[in-house]
Parts: C-alpha cells; sequence; structure tokens
DNA sequence: TTGCTCCTCACGTCACGTGAGGTGGC
DNA sequence: TTGCTCCTCACGTCACGTGAGGTGGC
C-alpha cells in the first residue's frame, strides 16, 4: 500500500505538478512504478516532500534546498543568512508601508514621492511632472527648497503657471517685471535658489540638461520666453 | 534632444530591458523614431516610466498599475489594499523568523518542526522521520505528548530503538514483556496514548493509515514483530 | 576602420499551472 | 460502458535577462 502522486501531494499539502517538479529538478528521487507505470511512493519520499515544503514555507528556494540539505548537521551559518535576508525585507516592507501612510494621509496619487504627499492635492499636472523629474536629479536639500516653494507660493508663480499660450509680447513683458525683483530677492535671501542643481546626485551638469529639458516641454511658449527673458535679465 | 532607450534607463534608474517590457505590455507609450529607427523618449515618458518605477518599488505588479492610474484622483482604496497585503507579509515573515530564532537555538535542521527543535539534536534518523509524518497527520496536542515522550524517553523506548533486524525471538519476547507494563501504566494515566490519532486534523483514519505505513517502513523486522505482539497483548 | 550604440527577434529563468491527448482501474 | 485517475508532452505565466545577428554613428 504504496501511495499515489495525488495521495502523496494530499499529505504534503502541495500539488502533483509540484511534485513532478521537483522531480526534474533531481530535488525528490523518482521512486518505483508499478507495471501500468504509475508511480507508487513510499515513506522516504513523504518525508523527503514533506522537508521540501518546509523549507520552501521557510522562504528557501529549491535551488538552495540541496546545499541545505547537505550541511543538515551545521545549519547554522544557512539560517542566520536567511534570517538577515528576511530582517532587511521586513524593514523595506515597513518602510514602503510607512510612505502608503503618508500617501493615505494626504490622499496623494501612489506613484507620488511620499515627500510631496503633503503639497500634491494642490498641483498642477504640469507641477506633478516637474516633480517626478526633479526628484529624481537633485538632491534631498535641494528638493526639500522646491517643497516649500510649492507649499508657499508666490503670486507671481501662480500667474506664472496660468500663462495662455498665446500671451502678447506686452503681458510676457509685465510678467517679467513682475517677476524678476521676487527672483532676485530669493537669490540673495538664498543662494540655493541660484543654482539647485550644484549638489545633484547624478552631476550638476545632467541635472541641469534634464530639468531644461522638461521645462522646454512642459511650459508653453510664452512661458518659455518668460524664462528666457528672466534668464538673460539675471545673467546681465 | 531627446532621450535614446538608454538614457532614459539612467535617468529612471531602470535597464533598456524592463523598458522594452513596459512597451510591449502597453504600460508605456512607444515614443516617435528617428530615420534610423533608433527611438526618441520625451519628457512625458520619463515621467511615466518614473511613476511606474515608483508603484513598482511600492510592490505594485505591472498588471496592477493600468488600473491605479485610472483610479487617479481617488487612490484611496487600492493604496488601503496594499498597505493591507504588506501588513500580512510582514506579519508571516516575522513569525518565520522567530521560528528560525528557535532552530538556531537548538541548532535543528531547518526543515525541523520548530516545536520539535529542543529535542531534535538527540533523534535518530528514523525518529526523524517519523517525526516529520506525525507532524502532518497528528493534532497539536498529541503532538504535544509525542514531544514529551521523545524528550524523557523510557530506557524500554530505547532498547526498542536499538533493536537490531536479527534479533531472535526470546529477545523479541523478552522486550514485548518489559515494554507491555510501561504501555499499560501509560494508557491508564493518560488516555490520548491508547487513541492519538482520534483529533487528527485529517481524520483518525487516514492518520492512523499514514502512521502505520510510517512505521511498517521505517522499523526492522524484529521491531514490527515486538510491535504487533504488543498490539496482540494489548487488545487481548 | 574600430568600438560603441541601437534595433529586433528568439530563447532562457523561476516555480510551477493549464490544458491536450492517451491509457488504466473499478 | 462511464467517470475518475494516472501518465507524458507541450505550452503558458511573470517580469524581465541573455545572447544572436544586423545596422548606425563618430
Amino acid at each position: 500500500m504504496a501511495w499515489s502522486t495525488q495521495q502523496l501531494a494530499d499529505l504534503a499539502g502541495t500539488t502533483v505538478k509540484a511534485i513532478r517538479y521537483y522531480h526534474e529538478i533531481e530535488l525528490l528521487d523518482v521512486p518505483e512504478r508499478r507495471l501500468n507505470g504509475y508511480k507508487q511512493y513510499e515513506v522516504r519520499h513523504l518525508v523527503r516532500l514533506l522537508q521540501i515544503r518546509r523549507l520552501s514555507d521557510l522562504g528557501i528556494p529549491p535551488s538552495e534546498m540541496a546545499a541545505m540539505a547537505r550541511a543538515d548537521a551545521e545549519p547554522d551559518e544557512a539560517i542566520r543568512v536567511l534570517d538577515a535576508e528576511l530582517e532587511a525585507t521586513i524593514a523595506r516592507l515597513t518602510r514602503v508601508r510607512a510612505e502608503l501612510g503618508i500617501l493615505l494621509q494626504h490622499r496623494a496619487p501612489a506613484y507620488t514621492p511620499p515627500a510631496f504627499a503633503p503639497v500634491s492635492r494642490d498641483l498642477t499636472p504640469r507641477q506633478r511632472a516637474l516633480l517626478m523629474v526633479y526628484s529624481t536629479v537633485l538632491s534631498e536639500s535641494s528638493l526639500e527648497k522646491f517643497r516649500e516653494q510649492l507649499a508657499d507660493p508666490h503670486e507671481t508663480d501662480e500667474e506664472f503657471e496660468a500663462l495662455p499660450a498665446d500671451a502678447d509680447d506686452a503681458a510676457i513683458d509685465a510678467l517679467v517685471e513682475r517677476m524678476l525683483p521676487v527672483l532676485v530677492e530669493a537669490r540673495t535671501k538664498d543662494p540655493w535658489s541660484q543654482n539647485p542643481a550644484a549638489d545633484s546626485p547624478v552631476g550638476a551638469e545632467q541635472a541641469e540638461r534634464t530639468m531644461a529639458e522638461a521645462m522646454a516641454q512642459l511650459y508653453n511658449p510664452a512661458q518659455r520666453e518668460v524664462l528666457k527673458r528672466l534668464n538673460a535679465r539675471l545673467a546681465g
């Protein structure tokens, strides 16, 4: 009275397909067969399969189980390594949960960088796009300043955001004149705003090019003209 | 000045192959191409890719990202579901770590059922095999009794374990006579030992057949004869 | 011309799952 | 005979990775 594949699977709480897979990778011996070709599993197969399932439940991949069985008598090292991996995984998942908590609290979209969750709901699609790009090329401290600016925008920032693509030359110039003193003051108070890309983790040049590209593609012609004139005036 | 596939991958901290995969499953638009066939990525592709990577870091599979993007404005439910899953995963991994700790403490093989770790080092290979089988067919309370017996074996238990396959009839009978009173006393003191499979989670019949099969295949002929005679005497 | 980059197939990986098509046992 | 079980291929899944073989750009 030996067991069929299905019976063995039931006893071990697994599937026929899993057992055949363990045969394929030679983790589990193939048993003798009856004359009709049916496999006949013995107790030693059941014991081995139960060990395999137990290791699997612990999170050990089949490829490592053979080595694990060989280190049978002195298992400490392998177990310690596994434990350290689990510790790291748990730490990572815990951090992710903390970030999800922040997103929920501010009802921000899931992809929002957590640091920007508090301001997320008041942003335009364009600002969200810029934020994603900036988040990858700017340093933490630069992002902090950017966040403050988004949280407490100057009146002229909002005008700039709302400037229509077909604004005429006079309107563009008027906005430049109103923005200029604000920018100059900001630069005096805070040298960061003069060169936010300076301490970029990807390098200042790369960061500047990427941000310039983002602005060029996200802002409309009138807004780009404002930026251009502002740059000229600030450089002069 | 648009980006090549490699440049886009670098900017987003991912690989060319991952980007092509996102194209394949239509998660990321395929950009315009130059005359030579090279892809030209724009800022919108970078922004989308950064969102994809962010969701990926949160543990969201690509198949769910499309739905996530659609629920853009009201993301709470999806995030809550994900958070609950992470909580369950962390709880499971924490339980596994506790079990690993027990295994380490007793220097038991990794596949040892944690409850048996304390006695693990003093067991014969045969007892370990029996333990694996019993652990799958017996109830927690029956296993507890079994554990106690393994931890504090009677003198005759050890003789039985050591009985050679070619022991003669006189030796078998002598052992039976010495084991019988011990078993009778155990049965009087503890009705469990009379029928350990009674409260099995897989059913008493199934549990008994499986245990009988295990003993039949693990013990040698002399030991099986001892068991047979003991059963006859206890039944009589 | 050489070395580097880009492209598109096609196939591999991991741990099995899902049928397809045929046979055996009651 | 019918329904259930067993067997062996072969192919599918997921999220990409690994070459193969060919072309473009400096």
